[in-house]
DNA sequence: ATTAATCTTGACCGTTCGGTCAGGTTTATT
DNA sequence: AATAAACCTGACCGAACGGTCAAGATTAAT
């Protein structure tokens, strides 16, 4: 058995073992998130892959029986950064901080790791084929605690009443929007990407319009 | 010669002989919008491309040449939709009515023309390979006229001061994102397309929120 | 030192892709 | 009625795709 998961067993030997599977791994699924991100599932070849990874091509196969196994696993790391950039959102007890806190967080995961975003915008743009369960289960869960929350400021009358969904859409679209449109944000910014100035400013001016938009800021 | 321009001589004759080739061209840009939207550029094949037109493979490389050639041609036509809609953001002397134009033009542009939203979204993503030349020619000059206006508005204090093009790439990611992310709202809708009444939820939500957010209303 | 497990890889396979083409059919022109 | 132009299409092509495999090389276990 090729993959057989016996070796996980944790002896001193087993872990020396696994370090070259465990780096081998780290560098295929690395070179895939780049081809992903630039062509696209369809456009994406295994061929490509093994290239970028330096590696033959048979030996992702390896490592990773298919293609689309190799792909899920690149979409399973994107979703967990997806989640975890809450956690801002949820140590804060005030709307300002919390929301505030959120949006940079989902602004510099753009700015950091824009091939991830726009793996995850293409899967979404495809219709979910491979993580539509992962939507319908954890995302959904993710958001009703959030919308509670919301809920709640709306409540007390921190914020002014409004549909907090579609806060949150609003939220993601303007914060991903960095990311996946950069393209086309380049060539309306004289062909050159955002500087790390511009950013900032767009940061700002992002979290201040929707803050002042939902009634948390004058 | 297979595609001989001369016969568009504008003859009665030459009007019915060209009503097939308008005819098919029709239908075939009408499925290549669907399988482009549905597949993505590389995973729509000229096959299903076919299929959804009802007429045979060969028939498509009659009227078009190349896959490459028929996409060029349905991103030409998103293209002038695209900057048509920014006809209610000139015609409007004030900020308010103005964005709010424009804002639900693009809103309502996303509601029924999702396929074409994504299509373009799917280009930007992968760096806008074929339509980099309009991205900075044309559209940045579009922009460059409306973030003048825009300007105008900041310098008589009718809005607060910001940046202009940050504003507009507010506007545009919220509006594609409910064309682009249909599929992520659905699954977080109780696997519900948003309803009229939800949309238009949404669209007076967007619109309160950006107006708001940049201090054109209270 | 021997054996067993894991890792590596060039060569290969069936399938599907975009695109071509010859020859037939339909439509327009005279 | 005859000719020409436009349209149609089944059969075919080379290239590239994802994936397989046998046989060798390396590493771990005894």
């Amino acid at each position: 058995m090729k993959n057989d998961l016996s070796k996980y067993k944790k002896t001193a030997k087993s872990v020396r073992k696994n370090q070259i599977r465990i780096n081998n791994e780290r560098r295929i699924l690395a070179a895939a998130v780049k081809i992903f991100a630039g062509y696209g599932y369809q456009g994406a070849t295994m061929r490509k892959i093994a290239e970028e990874a330096g590696l033959p091509k048979a030996n992702l196969h390896y490592y990773f029986q298919t293609k689309e196994q190799l792909y899920r696993q690149v979409l399973d790391g994107i979703f967990k950064d997806w989640l975890a950039a809450a956690n801002t959102f949820d140590e804060c007890e005030e709307p300002v901080e919390a929301l505030r806190g959120y949006i940079e967080t989902k602004m510099d995961l753009s700015r950091k790791r824009p091939l991830e975003s726009r793996i995850w915008a293409e899967e979404i743009l495809r219709g979910a084929p491979l993580i539509q369960d992962q939507l319908e289960q954890t995302l959904a869960a993710w958001l009703d605690t959030r919308v509670k929350r919301i809920t709640d400021w709306i409540n007390k009358g921190t914020i002014q009443a409004m549909n907090p969904r579609i806060l949150m859409y609003m939220i993601w679209a303007v914060t991903q929007h960095f990311a996946d449109f950069e393209s086309q944000i380049r060539a309306l910014n004289q062909q050159q990407n955002l500087s790390d100035e511009q950013f900032d400013e767009a940061k700002t001016q992002v979290v201040q319009t929707i803050l002042k938009g939902i009634g948390a800021l004058d």
